[in-house]
DNA sequence: TTTGATAATTGAAACGATTCAGATAAGTAA
DNA sequence: TTACTTATCTGAATCGTTTCAATTATCAAA
């Protein structure tokens, strides 16, 4: 049926080992050898049989890329990183939706060992390490995503979470708020736990009152389910800190419906800074993290250590966030005679 | 390294056939030697090598799914479904971005002949087909996303975006628009160009002017150049049209920068309706498509072709488009005495 | 012309499964 | 006993690559 690397040799007249090589090493391979070998690859249309090639060589040129929402434009943002890292390096890259759910996650985990991918870049649902363990039991290279884990015993890409939580509060402490509601995810999401972790400090530092509100997904949708319990509540918070922007956009959305005037009324912070967060109804200040960079970095990391034959040591690097300030927490210039 | 069929067989001191035929067709193997070879298997934590199987058997159970942009969440919103739907069949969907690329279309097409996915569903950057017959040829389904081809040789899922395009102009001309801008991406994209088919059909009904400024790539960024250049004309349009929602989102931004307040000078309206449209700065008015609904469906018909054994009719599937009002566009009722 | 060194090419073995024609053993009917 | 089935098991061939030791071609130096 499809054309395999026997017919190409044939069709040529060279062996299958010189084919095999014009793929693999063309340098030793005499020019025109190569070339005639590479215009009857490309008039037969001979593709490579991947399986083949992994089951003689033992590896494969795929990763894997476990993100906990693609729906969300930061993860999309650094999966597009990581596509054009692995690309400039002759890898394609699997992109898996885990949804935040630890039974997805570990569905895909499986599926990533059975394609046997060379390695995978994953941002944890939970703090587990077996699956991580798992992988490297097969000899497949882990780097951890937007997440450290004690032991350094892999790479990994993370921002300052607690960091990014801490500047947040306290730049809305500086703008005079005292009573400040927390929206985030399940606590045992790590990244909203260091964020919290920031969070805490800072009221702590600025005497500030938080109010934590919980959803159980990271969406526009629980956005604003968060934002009528705040709403119900006998004491409003003057200023609210989301734990991703889709949350913030929901709350934003919800606000806005029940006719409260942001930032006069309730100020509002997200994290993430997506592309959309300078678009919003209100610009909306946010945390920024350097996705794309983020994914560029995990990917060059992973596959320096899949490349260097067992003598490589572990980095983590971490990037630091910074806050963007938008139209949804500045303070307006009040008019003298108001 | 890992324990191979040959070495179970070894150390249960029976023939590979033998191994082979417990694992895919227990029921012809004698009790007795089933239960030894089992407990060896368990013994000795065999797990077969699925691309040794699938080299041999010709299948794997992975779909590809090739589409223009991740960063657009009208895309993110199909994949969701196609991945939702895939899962329930015990298919894994490997996601590919071509980036509105032909290059990186016809790479991406090239690895998953590579990986021998069973179908790819894509959406294809140009018209041109051979890309479809490449993987046709290869016994590799293939369905066609959010796009129609002529000759009815594949399923499709799609929506018909000449109608899309006309109800569009048809609803601004009724609010009293004559002059319109259409941005758009380049013409060689079939949704753009059917898009545009219904713009001209309805602006010549309604007998409107229409702009028609052409960005490279549909995003935010793209979205501000354009509307630069529509701010730069002598005689402004009073409403604009454009592609996708986020070029939309990109000329809002501009407008609004400039002053310009939407709808009273300037309407817009956008095309996909993702999530972030009633978000936005000012909510869009968009012509909205079933997303999730089309990746479901395109997953269930590339699965139906790659599991009938030939005797499989092509579908073509179509759904309809509707528009969505919001206050991009939206008449105020003004007081009578302004 | 011969010799060596180097460059280019060859082709068989290997990867780990499935498949299938044939061997063997056991049972049954004549 | 012989012939024939049937149930079970065997092992070589196969899938399409990569790898590598061996071979051949090329060319400069002696």
């Amino acid at each position: 049926m499809s054309v395999s690397l026997r017919d190409v040799a044939a069709a040529a007249r060279v062996s299958v080992g010189t084919v095999s090589n014009v793929l693999n090493r063309p340098e030793v391979v005499s020019p025109s050898t190569l070339s005639r070998v590479q215009s009857t690859i490309k008039e037969l249309g001979f593709v490579p049989n991947g399986f083949a090639r992994q089951l003689r060589s033992g590896y494969s040129r795929t990763l894997g890329l476990v993100v906990p929402d693609v729906g969300n434009p930061f993860f999309t943002e650094v999966a597009r990183g990581v596509e054009d890292a692995a690309r400039k390096r002759d890898y394609v890259v699997f992109l898996c939706n885990s949804d935040e759910s630890l039974e997805k996650e570990d569905r895909y985990v499986n599926v990533l060992i059975e394609q046997h991918v060379r390695g995978v870049l994953i941002t944890p649902a939970d703090i587990k390490a077996d699956r991580i363990d798992a992988l490297r039991a097969r000899g497949i290279c882990v780097t951890l995503l937007d997440r450290e884990l004690k032991g350094n015993n892999q790479c990994s890409v993370s921002v300052d979470d607690v960091h990014g939580g801490q500047i947040a509060i306290e730049y809305l402490a500086t703008l005079g708020h005292k009573r400040i509601a927390w929206v985030s995810g399940p606590s045992n999401i790590p990244q909203v736990a260091d964020r919290g972790a920031g969070v805490a400090k800072a009221a702590k530092l600025s005497n500030s009152e938080i109010i934590h509100i919980e959803v159980p997904l990271m969406n526009a949708n629980n956005g604003e389910v968060a934002a009528k319990e705040i709403l119900s509540l006998d004491h409003l918070p003057t200023a609210i800190f989301c734990a991703n922007d889709l949350l913030a956009l929901g709350v934003m959305r919800e606000l806005l419906n029940q006719g409260i005037r942001i930032p006069e009324q309730i100020a509002i912070v997200g994290y993430d800074d997506i592309q959309f967060a300078p678009s919003a109804a209100v610009p909306l200040t946010s945390i920024s993290q350097p996705a794309y960079q983020i994914g560029v970095t995990a990917a060059d990391l992973i596959l320096n250590e899949c490349e260097s034959n067992g003598n490589h040591e572990h980095q983590q690097i971490r990037f630091q966030p910074r806050l963007i300030e938008r139209a949804s927490s500045k303070q307006k210039k009040v008019a003298n005679n108001g």
